[in-house]
DNA sequence: CAAAATACGTTATAATGTAACATATTTGAA
DNA sequence: TTCAAATATGTTACATTATAACGTATTTTG
């Protein structure tokens, strides 16, 4: 019993997900389609502890290395993105709801974390990746993987403040 | 006695430091400029508990907060920064060697860190900057600050692993 | 000097993340 | 099908990073 189910909107995206994992020959387990639901239920970025908590309605008695696993699993995927500022996990927009061919291994993205609201956008602009590489290149500096997060103001909460 | 001391550049730099400091009407104190100090003399970043034992060489029982106090004013002075990906914290080149008049405020800047050799660049692309402002702007999100952080090899590890 | 502000010391604890090993489940080949 | 290998999960214990709260010392300012 997997138990805990979740909105509609989200298994629908679990199912996608469940799809790559197995174009590529890995399992989305319970456990996993677990974790990644709670995930995605989370209007916010969701700590591993926070999942932990989700994850202990359903199966008293977990511990972290049950959801670190599953968050290793996820992130190898490239089913979630860790944002290292708030050393937390969101679901991602370009695996599961788009419908990218590619989708379902890590990308570069960038990530916009609005300190009024708490909510993180994904972003997956060319033009920041290129500009980072040609600034890198030209130091013979070869990018294999990147972070780019920027704290600031979403639409709706500058209008707010600015109200 | 703030003791031990350190080379002659680190001492230079700690110096430019300290106008800077004067010039905000800021201190740094010994203890603050000890731990810039131990940032500076690493060839890598370093993380708060090596600064901590660092700082026991000289001062017996220093306890964590001792450090994170140092730490937080570093970075609010726009001194050092904090490399999220690995926790660590490196002088800023642009502020302590580069002779900038608008140096000793927080500013944006770039990461290059060496998985080979573990070496961080600190680059100050306007490219980069501009292409996330560019990306933002127009879905109107305010950058307030912004993290960028590229994992890779710098030039010397790639010609080691191609020879 | 005395009051206020700033910096530092000290204790305790919170939050995040992993190592190591045991058990269970799934897979794949004999 | 049956068993061995690979994969996934359970469990205990601990490592690492960071902060809260409160008391003392030092510096600044009137
Ligand atoms: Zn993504
Ligand atoms: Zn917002
Ligand atoms: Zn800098
Ligand atoms: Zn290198």
């Amino acid at each position: 019993m997997a138990g805990t189910s979740f909105a509609e909107k989200t298994e629908t995206r679990l199912d996608n997900a469940e799809r790559l994992c197995a174009a590529h020959g890995s399992r989305l387990t319970d456990l996993r389609r677990q974790v990644l639901g709670l995930v995605l239920e989370a209007a916010r970025p969701v700590g591993a502890y926070d999942l932990l908590d989700g994850l202990r309605a359903d199966k008293k008695g977990a511990a972290p290395p049950t959801v670190y696993r599953a968050l290793d699993f996820l992130l190898e995927e490239g089913l979630i993105h860790k944002i290292e500022r708030l050393s937390a996990f969101v679901g991602c927009t370009h695996a599961l709801d788009g419908s990218h061919t590619e989708a379902g291994h890590p990308h570069a993205a960038q990530f916009l974390i609005c300190t009024g609201c708490g909510q993180v956008t994904e972003l997956d602009d060319h033009g920041i990746l290129h500009a980072l590489i040609d600034a890198t290149r030209h130091i013979g500096f070869t990018v294999r993987h990147s972070t780019v997060e920027a704290e600031g103001l979403c639409a709706a909460c500058r209008d707010v403040a600015t109200a």
